[in-house]
DNA sequence: TTTTTAAGTGTAAATTATACACGTATTATT
DNA sequence: AATAATACGTGTATAATTTACACTTAAAAA
Protein backbone atom coordinates (compact mmCIF):
# COMPACT_ATOMS: atom_id res chain seq x y z
CA UNK A 1 0.00 0.00 0.00
CA UNK A 2 1.24 3.54 -0.92
CA UNK A 3 -0.17 6.23 0.88
CA UNK A 4 -1.04 8.97 -1.91
CA UNK A 5 1.48 11.64 -0.45
CA UNK A 6 4.73 9.79 -0.92
CA UNK A 7 3.71 9.63 -5.27
CA UNK A 8 5.66 11.55 -7.84
CA UNK A 9 7.89 12.64 -5.40
CA UNK A 10 12.00 12.35 -6.46
CA UNK A 11 14.40 9.37 -5.38
CA UNK A 12 17.74 9.22 -4.91
CA UNK A 13 20.71 7.00 -4.76
CA UNK A 14 21.85 6.98 -1.24
CA UNK A 15 25.26 5.75 -0.49
CA UNK A 16 27.36 5.31 2.80
CA UNK A 17 30.65 6.51 2.70
CA UNK A 18 32.97 5.22 5.98
CA UNK A 19 36.21 6.87 7.21
CA UNK A 20 37.67 3.39 8.74
CA UNK A 21 40.19 4.50 11.33
CA UNK A 22 42.98 2.58 12.63
CA UNK A 23 45.93 2.97 15.07
CA UNK A 24 49.06 2.18 14.24
CA UNK A 25 52.73 3.67 14.71
CA UNK A 26 52.04 6.14 16.76
CA UNK A 27 49.77 7.30 14.37
CA UNK A 28 46.14 7.54 13.42
CA UNK A 29 45.46 5.75 9.87
CA UNK A 30 42.84 5.46 7.80
CA UNK A 31 41.78 2.54 4.99
CA UNK A 32 41.33 4.28 1.84
CA UNK A 33 41.19 2.93 -1.43
CA UNK A 34 42.02 3.15 -5.49
CA UNK A 35 38.22 3.97 -7.42
CA UNK A 36 37.97 0.42 -9.47
CA UNK A 37 35.29 1.84 -12.04
CA UNK A 38 34.76 5.32 -13.38
CA UNK A 39 34.28 8.24 -13.32
CA UNK A 40 37.51 8.90 -11.31
CA UNK A 41 39.09 5.47 -11.68
CA UNK A 42 42.17 4.59 -10.00
CA UNK A 43 41.25 8.14 -7.55
CA UNK A 44 41.68 7.60 -3.88
CA UNK A 45 38.68 7.21 -2.25
CA UNK A 46 36.65 6.29 1.31
CA UNK A 47 35.50 3.04 1.46
CA UNK A 48 31.45 3.27 0.51
CA UNK A 49 29.11 1.47 -0.81
CA UNK A 50 24.98 2.11 -1.55
CA UNK A 51 22.31 1.25 0.97
CA UNK A 52 19.99 -1.70 0.07
CA UNK A 53 16.48 -0.91 0.33
CA UNK A 54 15.90 -3.53 2.96
CA UNK A 55 18.46 -2.28 5.44
CA UNK A 56 19.02 0.52 7.31
CA UNK A 57 21.61 2.99 6.72
CA UNK A 58 23.89 1.95 9.95
CA UNK A 59 23.77 -1.64 8.82
CA UNK A 60 25.11 -0.37 5.19
CA UNK A 61 27.76 1.28 6.86
CA UNK A 62 28.42 -1.69 8.82
CA UNK A 63 28.21 -3.86 6.19
CA UNK A 64 30.93 -1.74 4.52
CA UNK A 65 33.44 -1.66 6.96
CA UNK A 66 32.87 -5.29 6.95
CA UNK A 67 33.58 -6.24 3.22
CA UNK A 68 36.43 -3.80 3.28
CA UNK A 69 38.15 -4.82 6.73
CA UNK A 70 37.07 -8.40 7.67
CA UNK A 71 36.08 -6.67 10.48
CA UNK A 72 32.82 -6.75 12.41
CA UNK A 73 33.31 -5.57 16.21
CA UNK A 74 33.65 -1.76 15.16
CA UNK A 75 32.85 1.44 17.32
CA UNK A 76 30.25 3.36 14.81
CA UNK A 77 29.03 6.51 14.38
CA UNK A 78 27.34 8.98 12.15
CA UNK A 79 29.09 12.22 10.53
CA UNK A 80 26.11 13.44 8.50
CA UNK A 81 24.43 13.53 5.36
CA UNK A 82 26.38 15.00 2.37
CA UNK A 83 23.85 16.21 0.01
CA UNK A 84 25.63 18.77 -2.38
CA UNK A 85 23.91 18.39 -6.08
CA UNK A 86 27.56 17.70 -7.71
CA UNK A 87 29.27 15.44 -5.29
CA UNK A 88 28.91 12.74 -7.30
CA UNK A 89 28.51 12.05 -11.32
CA UNK A 90 25.52 11.31 -10.46
CA UNK A 91 23.36 12.55 -7.80
CA UNK A 92 23.80 10.34 -4.84
CA UNK A 93 23.52 11.74 -1.02
CA UNK A 94 25.65 9.53 1.08
CA UNK A 95 25.63 9.64 4.46
CA UNK A 96 29.08 9.71 6.44
CA UNK A 97 30.17 7.19 9.04
CA UNK A 98 33.08 6.58 10.90
CA UNK A 99 34.23 3.70 12.43
CA UNK A 100 37.23 3.03 14.63
CA UNK A 101 38.39 -0.07 14.58
CA UNK A 102 41.62 -2.42 15.73
CA UNK A 103 44.09 -2.16 12.63
CA UNK A 104 45.73 -5.72 14.32
CA UNK A 105 42.40 -7.18 13.50
CA UNK A 106 42.97 -6.67 9.59
CA UNK A 107 42.23 -9.10 7.07
CA UNK A 108 45.22 -8.16 5.20
CA UNK A 109 44.05 -10.23 2.13
CA UNK A 110 41.32 -7.83 1.77
CA UNK A 111 43.84 -4.87 1.14
CA UNK A 112 44.75 -6.28 -2.36
CA UNK A 113 41.14 -7.37 -3.23
CA UNK A 114 40.54 -3.92 -3.05
CA UNK A 115 43.61 -2.25 -3.59
CA UNK A 116 43.23 -0.67 -0.10
CA UNK A 117 46.07 1.02 2.06
CA UNK A 118 46.30 2.69 5.70
CA UNK A 119 47.32 6.03 5.00
CA UNK A 120 48.49 8.40 8.39
CA UNK A 121 45.99 11.30 8.97
CA UNK A 122 48.23 13.88 8.29
CA UNK A 123 49.47 12.47 5.38
CA UNK A 124 46.14 11.68 3.24
CA UNK A 125 46.71 12.50 -0.75
CA UNK A 126 43.40 14.40 -2.59
CA UNK A 127 40.36 12.39 -2.25
CA UNK A 128 37.72 11.72 -5.15
CA UNK A 129 34.71 14.13 -4.54
CA UNK A 130 34.00 15.75 -1.45
CA UNK A 131 35.94 12.90 0.77
CA UNK A 132 38.75 15.44 2.15
CA UNK A 133 35.78 17.38 3.65
CA UNK A 134 34.15 13.88 4.88
CA UNK A 135 37.71 13.72 6.59
CA UNK A 136 37.82 16.78 8.02
CA UNK A 137 34.70 16.98 9.73
CA UNK A 138 35.13 13.57 10.74
CA UNK A 139 38.18 14.76 12.58
CA UNK A 140 36.53 16.89 14.13
CA UNK A 141 34.10 15.25 15.80
CA UNK A 142 36.41 12.49 16.84
CA UNK A 143 38.21 15.14 18.99
CA UNK A 144 34.43 16.37 20.68
CA UNK A 145 34.27 12.74 21.05
CA UNK A 146 37.40 11.75 22.38
CA UNK A 147 37.45 14.27 24.49
CA UNK A 148 34.06 13.61 26.42
CA UNK A 149 33.78 9.58 26.24
CA UNK A 150 36.60 7.26 26.07
CA UNK A 151 36.27 6.03 22.48
CA UNK A 152 39.71 5.59 21.82
CA UNK A 153 39.72 2.01 23.63
CA UNK A 154 38.48 1.08 20.29
CA UNK A 155 41.38 1.83 18.57
CA UNK A 156 43.17 -0.27 20.18
CA UNK A 157 43.62 -4.27 21.39
CA UNK A 158 42.67 -5.36 24.90
CA UNK A 159 45.90 -4.57 26.39
CA UNK A 160 48.36 -1.21 25.55
CA UNK A 161 50.33 0.57 27.47
CA UNK A 162 50.37 3.91 28.63
CA UNK A 163 52.76 5.50 26.19
CA UNK A 164 50.64 4.21 23.30
CA UNK A 165 47.83 5.70 24.72
CA UNK A 166 49.22 9.22 24.95
CA UNK A 167 50.16 8.66 21.39
CA UNK A 168 46.64 7.75 20.41
CA UNK A 169 45.63 10.84 22.12
CA UNK A 170 48.30 13.01 20.48
CA UNK A 171 47.60 11.61 17.33
CA UNK A 172 43.82 12.61 17.84
CA UNK A 173 44.19 16.02 19.08
CA UNK A 174 47.18 16.81 16.62
CA UNK A 175 48.98 18.26 19.07
CA UNK A 176 51.61 17.42 22.39
CA UNK A 177 49.93 15.97 25.94
CA UNK A 178 52.43 16.50 28.97
CA UNK A 179 52.84 12.58 29.72
CA UNK A 180 52.30 13.47 33.95
CA UNK A 181 49.24 15.27 33.00
CA UNK A 182 48.43 12.70 30.69
CA UNK A 183 48.73 9.79 33.42
CA UNK A 184 47.49 11.66 36.16
CA UNK A 185 43.77 12.46 34.83
CA UNK A 186 43.57 9.13 33.27
CA UNK A 187 44.78 6.79 36.92
CA UNK A 188 42.69 9.13 38.85
CA UNK A 189 40.00 8.42 36.31
CA UNK A 190 40.06 4.99 37.83
CA UNK A 191 38.96 2.85 34.76
CA UNK A 192 42.03 1.33 34.01
CA UNK A 193 43.52 -1.63 35.23
CA UNK A 194 47.21 -2.24 35.01
CA UNK A 195 48.44 -5.44 34.33
CA UNK A 196 51.63 -7.48 35.16
CA UNK A 197 53.20 -7.69 32.20
CA UNK A 198 55.40 -5.10 30.04
CA UNK A 199 55.64 -4.70 26.48
CA UNK A 200 59.28 -4.82 25.85
CA UNK A 201 59.22 -3.55 21.89
CA UNK A 202 59.82 0.03 22.07
CA UNK A 203 62.00 0.26 25.28
CA UNK A 204 64.47 -1.42 27.55
CA UNK A 205 63.04 -0.42 30.13
CA UNK A 206 59.73 -1.85 28.93
CA UNK A 207 56.15 -0.23 29.63
CA UNK A 208 53.59 -1.62 31.84
CA UNK A 209 50.38 -2.77 30.16
CA UNK A 210 47.09 -1.75 31.33
CA UNK A 211 43.78 -2.70 30.54
CA UNK A 212 40.09 -0.72 30.10
CA UNK A 213 37.68 -1.67 32.41
CA UNK A 214 34.15 -0.68 30.83
CA UNK A 215 32.19 -1.99 33.70
CA UNK A 216 33.72 1.02 36.37
CA UNK A 217 33.41 3.68 33.27
CA UNK A 218 29.30 2.41 32.74
CA UNK A 219 29.23 2.83 37.06
CA UNK A 220 30.91 6.29 37.03
CA UNK A 221 28.31 7.05 34.21
CA UNK A 222 25.84 6.07 35.75
CA UNK A 223 26.58 8.44 38.96
CA UNK A 224 26.45 11.40 37.12
CA UNK A 225 30.19 11.80 36.20
CA UNK A 226 31.51 13.04 33.18
CA UNK A 227 34.99 12.93 31.46
CA UNK A 228 36.99 15.11 29.56
CA UNK A 229 40.31 13.75 28.21
CA UNK B 1 25.08 10.09 -19.08
CA UNK B 2 24.73 7.66 -16.52
CA UNK B 3 27.64 5.97 -15.07
CA UNK B 4 27.55 2.31 -15.50
CA UNK B 5 28.01 1.45 -11.80
CA UNK B 6 25.34 3.82 -10.74
CA UNK B 7 22.73 1.58 -12.36
CA UNK B 8 20.17 -1.30 -10.82
CA UNK B 9 20.93 0.23 -7.09
CA UNK B 10 17.90 0.82 -5.15
CA UNK B 11 16.45 4.72 -4.98
CA UNK B 12 14.76 6.37 -1.70
CA UNK B 13 12.60 9.16 -0.79
CA UNK B 14 14.65 11.87 1.04
CA UNK B 15 13.12 13.65 3.12
CA UNK B 16 13.92 16.51 5.26
CA UNK B 17 12.56 17.16 8.96
CA UNK B 18 13.32 20.93 10.67
CA UNK B 19 13.47 21.04 14.00
CA UNK B 20 12.93 24.84 14.45
CA UNK B 21 13.77 26.79 17.31
CA UNK B 22 12.49 29.99 19.02
CA UNK B 23 12.83 32.08 22.08
CA UNK B 24 9.85 32.92 24.01
CA UNK B 25 8.79 33.82 27.40
CA UNK B 26 11.96 32.67 28.86
CA UNK B 27 11.41 29.40 27.42
CA UNK B 28 12.91 27.53 23.95
CA UNK B 29 10.10 26.83 21.72
CA UNK B 30 9.48 24.29 18.70
CA UNK B 31 7.06 24.77 15.91
CA UNK B 32 5.13 21.70 15.12
CA UNK B 33 2.34 20.85 12.91
CA UNK B 34 -0.64 18.50 12.68
CA UNK B 35 0.11 16.30 10.12
CA UNK B 36 -2.67 17.27 7.25
CA UNK B 37 -2.25 13.66 5.59
CA UNK B 38 -2.38 10.07 5.87
CA UNK B 39 -1.09 8.40 7.97
CA UNK B 40 -1.13 9.54 10.98
CA UNK B 41 -3.53 12.71 9.95
CA UNK B 42 -3.81 14.78 12.75
CA UNK B 43 -0.72 13.59 14.98
CA UNK B 44 2.01 16.17 16.25
CA UNK B 45 4.66 16.78 13.58
CA UNK B 46 8.50 18.36 12.77
CA UNK B 47 8.21 20.89 9.62
CA UNK B 48 9.02 18.26 7.03
CA UNK B 49 9.48 17.94 3.48
CA UNK B 50 11.00 15.96 0.35
CA UNK B 51 14.23 17.03 -1.05
CA UNK B 52 13.87 18.09 -4.48
CA UNK B 53 16.18 16.51 -7.28
CA UNK B 54 16.81 20.09 -8.13
CA UNK B 55 18.41 21.12 -4.65
CA UNK B 56 20.69 20.13 -1.90
CA UNK B 57 19.74 19.33 1.19
CA UNK B 58 20.74 22.20 3.24
CA UNK B 59 18.55 24.12 0.34
CA UNK B 60 15.75 21.97 0.93
CA UNK B 61 15.74 22.84 5.21
CA UNK B 62 15.76 26.35 4.02
CA UNK B 63 12.96 26.01 1.87
CA UNK B 64 11.06 24.02 4.42
CA UNK B 65 11.63 26.35 7.17
CA UNK B 66 10.89 29.61 4.75
CA UNK B 67 7.59 27.89 3.60
CA UNK B 68 6.46 27.40 7.77
CA UNK B 69 7.48 30.28 8.74
CA UNK B 70 7.97 33.11 6.45
CA UNK B 71 11.33 33.34 7.76
CA UNK B 72 14.35 33.46 5.74
CA UNK B 73 17.19 34.70 7.80
CA UNK B 74 18.11 31.76 9.70
CA UNK B 75 20.62 29.86 11.74
CA UNK B 76 20.79 25.87 10.24
CA UNK B 77 22.36 22.88 11.38
CA UNK B 78 22.34 19.33 9.81
CA UNK B 79 21.57 16.91 12.93
CA UNK B 80 21.74 13.44 10.70
CA UNK B 81 20.24 11.45 8.54
CA UNK B 82 17.83 8.83 10.21
CA UNK B 83 17.74 5.98 7.97
CA UNK B 84 15.20 2.65 9.79
CA UNK B 85 13.69 0.94 7.72
CA UNK B 86 10.39 1.61 9.14
CA UNK B 87 10.85 5.05 10.27
CA UNK B 88 7.65 5.85 8.68
CA UNK B 89 5.06 3.87 6.59
CA UNK B 90 7.04 4.27 3.13
CA UNK B 91 10.85 3.96 3.19
CA UNK B 92 11.87 7.12 3.44
CA UNK B 93 15.47 8.43 4.68
CA UNK B 94 15.17 11.96 6.65
CA UNK B 95 17.88 14.14 7.12
CA UNK B 96 16.92 16.44 10.13
CA UNK B 97 18.28 20.01 10.62
CA UNK B 98 17.68 21.92 13.82
CA UNK B 99 17.09 26.18 12.86
CA UNK B 100 17.25 28.90 15.29
CA UNK B 101 15.14 31.83 14.38
CA UNK B 102 14.18 34.96 16.14
CA UNK B 103 10.71 33.92 16.72
CA UNK B 104 9.52 37.74 16.36
CA UNK B 105 9.58 37.38 12.72
CA UNK B 106 7.32 34.62 12.73
CA UNK B 107 4.56 35.16 10.11
CA UNK B 108 1.66 34.38 12.14
CA UNK B 109 -0.56 33.95 9.60
CA UNK B 110 0.98 30.59 8.85
CA UNK B 111 0.01 29.11 11.88
CA UNK B 112 -3.72 29.24 10.84
CA UNK B 113 -2.47 27.49 7.46
CA UNK B 114 -0.72 25.03 8.51
CA UNK B 115 -2.04 24.30 11.67
CA UNK B 116 1.25 24.74 13.39
CA UNK B 117 1.97 25.82 17.03
CA UNK B 118 5.35 26.91 18.76
CA UNK B 119 5.56 24.86 21.95
CA UNK B 120 8.09 24.59 24.72
CA UNK B 121 10.60 22.33 24.85
CA UNK B 122 9.60 20.48 27.96
CA UNK B 123 5.99 20.51 27.05
CA UNK B 124 6.27 18.78 24.10
CA UNK B 125 3.63 15.98 22.81
CA UNK B 126 4.10 12.75 21.36
CA UNK B 127 5.16 13.55 17.81
CA UNK B 128 4.64 10.91 14.84
CA UNK B 129 7.35 8.61 13.91
CA UNK B 130 10.84 9.03 15.07
CA UNK B 131 10.36 12.51 15.56
CA UNK B 132 10.47 13.10 19.67
CA UNK B 133 14.21 11.34 19.18
CA UNK B 134 15.20 13.66 16.64
CA UNK B 135 13.62 16.27 19.32
CA UNK B 136 16.15 14.63 21.82
CA UNK B 137 19.38 14.37 19.74
CA UNK B 138 19.23 17.93 18.59
CA UNK B 139 19.08 19.35 21.75
CA UNK B 140 22.00 17.32 23.14
CA UNK B 141 23.82 18.40 19.78
CA UNK B 142 22.27 22.61 20.34
CA UNK B 143 24.09 22.18 24.20
CA UNK B 144 26.95 21.33 22.65
CA UNK B 145 26.93 23.98 20.24
CA UNK B 146 25.94 26.49 22.70
CA UNK B 147 28.86 26.05 24.52
CA UNK B 148 31.32 26.58 22.29
CA UNK B 149 30.05 29.03 19.98
CA UNK B 150 27.49 31.86 20.75
CA UNK B 151 25.15 30.54 18.34
CA UNK B 152 22.15 31.37 21.09
CA UNK B 153 22.15 35.46 19.49
CA UNK B 154 20.50 33.79 16.51
CA UNK B 155 17.57 33.08 18.47
CA UNK B 156 16.54 36.65 19.79
CA UNK B 157 16.57 40.33 18.14
CA UNK B 158 19.31 42.02 17.62
CA UNK B 159 18.50 43.76 21.67
CA UNK B 160 18.21 42.01 24.45
CA UNK B 161 18.67 42.23 28.33
CA UNK B 162 21.15 39.85 30.43
CA UNK B 163 18.43 38.34 32.49
CA UNK B 164 16.83 37.63 28.63
CA UNK B 165 20.16 35.96 27.47
CA UNK B 166 21.02 34.04 30.80
CA UNK B 167 17.67 32.07 30.74
CA UNK B 168 17.98 31.60 27.22
CA UNK B 169 20.86 29.91 27.90
CA UNK B 170 19.19 28.14 31.37
CA UNK B 171 16.54 27.13 28.72
CA UNK B 172 19.03 25.28 26.69
CA UNK B 173 20.83 23.77 29.19
CA UNK B 174 17.92 23.31 31.55
CA UNK B 175 19.39 23.97 34.22
CA UNK B 176 19.62 27.31 36.52
CA UNK B 177 22.36 29.47 36.28
CA UNK B 178 24.18 32.04 38.41
CA UNK B 179 23.09 35.36 37.53
CA UNK B 180 26.73 36.83 38.62
CA UNK B 181 28.76 34.31 37.73
CA UNK B 182 27.00 34.13 34.05
CA UNK B 183 27.28 37.93 33.72
CA UNK B 184 30.69 38.13 34.61
CA UNK B 185 31.79 35.46 32.34
CA UNK B 186 30.00 37.14 29.37
CA UNK B 187 31.25 40.37 29.93
CA UNK B 188 34.87 39.54 30.19
CA UNK B 189 34.38 37.66 27.23
CA UNK B 190 33.75 41.07 25.58
CA UNK B 191 31.33 40.79 22.90
CA UNK B 192 28.35 42.52 24.14
CA UNK B 193 28.37 46.47 23.54
CA UNK B 194 25.96 48.27 26.12
CA UNK B 195 23.04 50.15 24.99
CA UNK B 196 21.54 53.09 26.40
CA UNK B 197 17.66 52.13 26.58
CA UNK B 198 16.31 49.75 28.87
CA UNK B 199 13.39 47.46 28.63
CA UNK B 200 10.84 48.18 30.99
CA UNK B 201 8.65 45.26 30.47
CA UNK B 202 9.85 43.19 33.06
CA UNK B 203 10.36 44.98 35.98
CA UNK B 204 10.03 48.31 37.32
CA UNK B 205 14.09 49.14 37.36
CA UNK B 206 14.10 47.96 33.96
CA UNK B 207 17.28 46.46 32.27
CA UNK B 208 19.76 47.63 30.25
CA UNK B 209 19.85 46.55 26.19
CA UNK B 210 22.80 45.08 24.91
CA UNK B 211 23.87 44.01 21.38
CA UNK B 212 26.01 41.20 20.41
CA UNK B 213 29.19 42.14 18.45
CA UNK B 214 29.72 39.91 15.98
CA UNK B 215 33.11 41.62 14.22
CA UNK B 216 34.64 41.28 17.97
CA UNK B 217 33.68 37.77 18.15
CA UNK B 218 35.63 36.92 14.71
CA UNK B 219 38.62 38.65 16.15
CA UNK B 220 38.42 36.61 18.85
CA UNK B 221 38.41 33.62 16.83
CA UNK B 222 40.50 34.41 14.55
CA UNK B 223 43.04 34.96 17.20
CA UNK B 224 42.84 31.13 18.40
CA UNK B 225 40.82 31.76 21.60
CA UNK B 226 37.75 29.85 22.09
CA UNK B 227 34.71 29.77 24.12
CA UNK B 228 32.62 28.32 26.53
CA UNK B 229 29.45 29.09 28.11
C1' DT C 1 80.98 -1.41 33.80
C1' DT C 2 79.15 2.13 31.19
C1' DT C 3 76.03 3.90 27.98
C1' DT C 4 71.68 4.38 25.97
C1' DT C 5 66.70 4.67 25.79
C1' DA C 6 62.21 5.41 26.97
C1' DA C 7 59.28 4.78 31.35
C1' DG C 8 57.81 6.51 35.37
C1' DT C 9 57.06 9.93 39.06
C1' DG C 10 55.35 14.94 42.24
C1' DT C 11 54.74 19.65 43.27
C1' DA C 12 53.93 24.49 42.87
C1' DA C 13 51.63 28.23 40.37
C1' DA C 14 48.05 29.91 37.57
C1' DT C 15 43.63 29.72 35.89
C1' DT C 16 38.93 28.79 36.08
C1' DA C 17 34.69 27.60 38.36
C1' DT C 18 31.68 27.95 42.15
C1' DA C 19 29.11 29.66 45.99
C1' DC C 20 26.87 33.26 47.96
C1' DA C 21 23.66 38.29 49.77
C1' DC C 22 22.61 42.88 49.64
C1' DG C 23 21.85 47.65 47.71
C1' DT C 24 19.36 50.11 43.81
C1' DA C 25 16.18 52.03 40.48
C1' DT C 26 11.63 52.45 39.39
C1' DT C 27 6.71 51.92 39.55
C1' DA C 28 2.51 51.04 42.00
C1' DT C 29 -0.03 51.55 46.08
C1' DT C 30 -1.78 53.83 49.95
C1' DA D 1 4.42 62.11 50.00
C1' DA D 2 5.71 57.87 51.86
C1' DT D 3 6.01 53.03 51.50
C1' DA D 4 5.97 48.62 49.43
C1' DA D 5 7.09 45.66 45.81
C1' DT D 6 9.93 43.88 42.09
C1' DA D 7 13.52 42.51 39.39
C1' DC D 8 18.27 44.47 38.19
C1' DG D 9 22.99 44.80 39.18
C1' DT D 10 27.24 44.01 41.67
C1' DG D 11 32.19 41.52 44.31
C1' DT D 12 34.82 38.39 46.87
C1' DA D 13 36.57 34.27 48.88
C1' DT D 14 37.17 29.31 48.25
C1' DA D 15 37.60 25.21 45.74
C1' DA D 16 38.72 22.71 41.73
C1' DT D 17 41.14 22.17 37.67
C1' DT D 18 44.79 22.90 34.55
C1' DT D 19 49.35 23.80 33.43
C1' DA D 20 54.33 23.83 33.63
C1' DC D 21 58.29 21.58 34.57
C1' DA D 22 63.12 17.81 35.50
C1' DC D 23 65.07 13.98 37.45
C1' DT D 24 65.40 8.93 38.63
C1' DT D 25 64.83 4.14 37.12
C1' DA D 26 64.76 -0.27 34.71
C1' DA D 27 66.71 -2.91 31.29
C1' DA D 28 69.39 -3.96 27.31
C1' DA D 29 73.36 -3.10 24.47
C1' DA D 30 77.96 -1.89 23.93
Amino acid sequence: MTASFYLNKDTFLVAVDCIIMGFRDNDLHILIARRPFEPLKGGWSLMGGFVNAQENIQESAKRVVGEYTGINDIYLEQVGAYGEIDRDVERVISVVYYALVDIEKFDTSLAEKYDARWIRITQLPELVFDHNKMVRDTIKLLQQRASVKPIGFNLLGDQFTLPTLQSLYESIYQEPIDKRNFRKKLLTMDILEKLEEKDKNTSKKGAFYYKYNKEKYDQLIQQGLHFSL
